[in-house]
Formats: structure tokens, sequence, C-alpha cells
DNA sequence: TATTGTTATACTCTATAACTATA
DNA sequence: TATAGTTATAGAGTATAACAATA
């Protein structure tokens, strides 16, 4: 029989699109650890710390949004908290909890960090509104697959 | 004047599909990781070893694709090399040069990594080759900037 | 007993600086 | 003297297992 196997394509085009799929990970990538350096903190740093400046969180929680062990967010948040960007508060409902949360320097940096990552938007500079338009389609097909 | 500022645009079309590229790259990276883990390779042993898989190359050579120094390459190579997936050969042009290069082994396993990478195909799958193409389009333009 | 966060341990990746062997 | 690769060192992220406090 002649019919299509339920593998992944293969053809050129859908190689050339993965390839290009790729490239763009990979500058995301640098450029986040780039603009995270230049404030002087790692990747996880930035992500965490970009995590809590929309709200305060359990270190469990964190741990399950970094997709990392919780043994790490200890770590992590001791290295914020020794420069005074996150602060560890007690949660009176269940005292077993600690949450973390930004400190007002801690929210300073991070919106900082977050006008660093024009490298995101810059690329779409020059997309008119239709081809944006038709990016985010493609995009969300992709992603509800 | 109402002229365009040159600065990058901030409408929420544009935040939306930044945000939809910032989801696709943290997909690529978990399952990227992920298939290495299946392979027991970290990230950092699966790339370089991707690398080779093309052809061999100088120690200094490949910490120049990785973006890194040089000395992290020695440990990474070491690793793979205790494993039999990678071996250094001299080379004969340059004493000081060493060449990496992948076994047969290695070369094996290079493959079954490349197909458990499935998934930066398959999202690509529920595409048509009309709307492939509208993608590799966009995001050549994106690239170039 | 189960859960939250921490500590202890071990491994990998990372950059920096000093070293060696070639060139 | 310059370059390729290595070693030594130190810091950071990671997972695992054992632990204290609390539920």
């Amino acid at each position: 029989m002649a019919t299509q196997k339920t593998t992944t394509p293969t053809d050129p085009l859908t190689l050339e699109v993965v390839d290009l799929i790729g490239t763009v990970v990979a500058r995301y990538h640098e450029e986040y650890e780039e603009a995270a350096g230049e404030h002087s903190l790692t990747g996880a740093q930035a992500r965490l710390l970009s995590l809590l400046s929309l709200e305060p969180l359990p270190m469990r929680r964190l741990a399950q949004k970094l997709k990392c062990e919780p043994s790490n967010v200890t770590g992590i948040v001791d290295r914020l908290e020794a420069r005074g960007l996150v602060e560890r508060r007690p949660n009176p409902k269940d005292r077993r909890v600690k949450l973390a949360a930004v400190t007002e320097e801690g929210r300073r940096l991070a919106r900082g960090l977050r006008e660093s990552l024009d490298f995101a938007r810059e690329p779409l500079a020059g997309l008119s509104r239709e081809e944006r338009l038709a990016l985010r389609g493609l995009l969300r097909r992709m992603l509800e697959g």
C-alpha cells in the first residue's frame, strides 16, 4: 500500500523549517543569557526572578515552573536573596511553606531585564501587521499540535 | 512629529507573537534535553556529538561552534571518549592540533538522537505545504532582520 | 503519615589563568 | 612569540537521598 506512514515528514521543505526553528531557538537562548549577564544574573536566576516579578510563589511551585528539583531552588533563591533581589516570607496559612517574593530592587532589575529582551521583538519589526498575524496563526497551530 | 520611533514594536499582536516564540523555544529545549537524556547524554554532550557526526573538528573549532571556552571542550570530549563515542586523532599537518571525531558507535548514537528529535518535526506535521512555505518565509525574514 | 523546604553529596558545565608542546 | 590543547581552580546548576518542621 502507498499509504502515508504515521512518521513525521522528512521532505526538504520541512527539514529546512526545522533548521530555521533551531536557529531561532539558538539565537533566542544566546541573547537571553547575554541579557541576563548584563545584569550579572545567570540564566536560571533571570528566569526565576522574572517569574517572581509577576507574583510571589512557594519554593515548591517555583521548582515546578522551572522544571527542576526543589533542592535547586533553594540555592538559586539563596544567591538572589544575598543580593537583596528576593526575600523569603512565611506563609501564616501553612507554616511549612516559604513564599519567595521580589524586593523593590528585584522588581526594578526584572523590569530592566525585560527591556533588554528586545532581541525577541526586534526581528519582528521588519514584518508587516499581516505577516505578524500569519506568523501568530502558524505558531499557534504548531503549538496546539 | 508623528514619525515612528526606532524602538521595537510593543503592540499586543507583537507581544503575543514574542510570547509564542518564547513558548516554542522553551518546548524545544525541554524536549532536546529529554531526547539527550534518553541516550544518557547531557545537552552539551548531545550538541557536541551532533556536530562531530557531520565532520571531525579540531578542539578549538568545537569551542567556537559551541560558543564556550576551549577548556570546557576538553572535559566534554573526555566524557564522550570514555564512553567510546568519540576519539581524538592527531593532525599530521600541525601536531599541536587534535581532531575530535565520532566513532562508529558515536555515529549510531547520533543517528538515534536525531530520530528522537521528532518533536521539532512533529508540530509541523499538521501544517499544509503552503503553510510550511509561509512559515519558512517568515522565519527567514525574521532571521535576516 | 505526608508534605515543605533544606542540607549533603556528587556530577556536569562554565570561565579564568597557568602550563605544555608545538609552530 | 604565538597558538592548540590541557590542567587547576572555583562557581553555578542539576539530581538524589536523608533530614527537620509542620500538617
